[in-house]
DNA sequence: CATGACACCTGCTCGC
DNA sequence: TGCGAGCAGGTGTCAT
């Protein structure tokens, strides 16, 4: 579920408390999120470790600890993490990190699509070189996106695509396409300079107001202190299929047709 | 290498 | 009310 605001606004949240607080404890509730690990090798890997830094790849959280490993979540669709004192046990809590007196890190996850992985120095270089440009970092330019921009395939599916450029997810793909007037289903390689350079600004403009608005919630997403996000008061076009489009009126239709995702256009002003 | 189908999971909503 | 079908913000693997 949560995209790029989502994660981001979650690594905010939880940066204060964090930072700096040592791993006194390891409980894998469900082990089926380790991936080429067992719990007890994971748990003895972390336990002691104090946490350097709190961020964020593309739509994953990162934990830099102070032996220089990374501990990666990936939240998928319905994961979210936070932090509390409380004895009870959230029954969706998938793993939790005891982190002595500033409370429990939990790692909850309904549908428990979500995994932990804890990486190398090496292993996280070949970890974030599969994965394309941050879209909210300077470096990030039209050009870097014409780059991603490559081949047949649909205009969304490729800046959905993790390799291509990280952090865009359905919400924001639909979204972006609207505010930047592109059919969602043209092809990657067809866009011209400047439409190029009307999707550029887009991506990064709604990513910006999204995470100001500190994400959107359609159903499980909470922030890093388990509040509902804003922005889905703010949404153009995603959930809204037969409603009129905000900027012609026409009826905004909804289809499955790319990759089965939900795409949410305008027929009329995306063409 | 690009592409599409499918698997991984649970819970919610809708139509009958 | 009950029940099955379809759908959901993501990503990795496998066959073609």
């Amino acid at each position: 579920m949560p995209e790029l605001p989502e994660v981001e606004t979650i690594a905010r949240d939880l940066r204060p408390g964090l930072t700096g607080a040592r791993i006194a404890g390891v409980r894998v509730h469900r082990s089926h999120i380790l991936r080429q690990t067992t719990p007890a090798a994971f748990a003895r890997a972390l336990r002691g470790r104090r946490i350097a830094l709190v961020t964020r790849r593309a739509k994953h959280l990162v934990l830099v600890l102070d032996d220089d490993a990374r501990v990666i979540f990936q939240l998928r669709m319905t994961g979210s993490l936070y932090v509390t004192d409380a004895r009870r046990r959230d029954p969706y809590s998938v793993l939790e990190l005891d982190l002595g007196d500033r409370g429990h890190l939990v790692f909850r996850d309904v549908r428990r699509l979500g995994i932990v992985l804890r990486l190398t120095p090496a292993g996280w270089a070949a970890y974030t070189e599969r994965l394309g440009p941050e879209p909210l970092e300077r470096a990030f330019t039209a050009a870097k996106l014409a780059r991603a921009l490559s081949g047949r395939l649909a205009v969304k599916k490729a800046i959905m695509d993790q390799r291509r450029l990280a952090g865009v997810g359905n919400i924001y793909a639909n979204e972006a396409l609207w505010l930047a007037c592109i059919d969602p289903s043209r092809s990657a390689a067809g866009l011209g300079e400047g439409e190029i350079a009307a999707l550029h600004r887009s991506i990064v403009g709604v990513l910006r107001r999204a995470v100001r608005g500190r994400g959107t919630t359609i159903r499980d997403y909470r922030t890093g202190t388990g509040q509902p996000g804003t922005f889905q008061g703010r949404l153009a076009v995603y959930g809204r299929g037969g409603e009129p489009c905000l900027r012609c009126g026409h009826r905004l239709a909804l289809t499955h047709a790319i990759d089965q995702r939900a795409t949410h256009f305008c027929p009329w002003c995306q063409s």
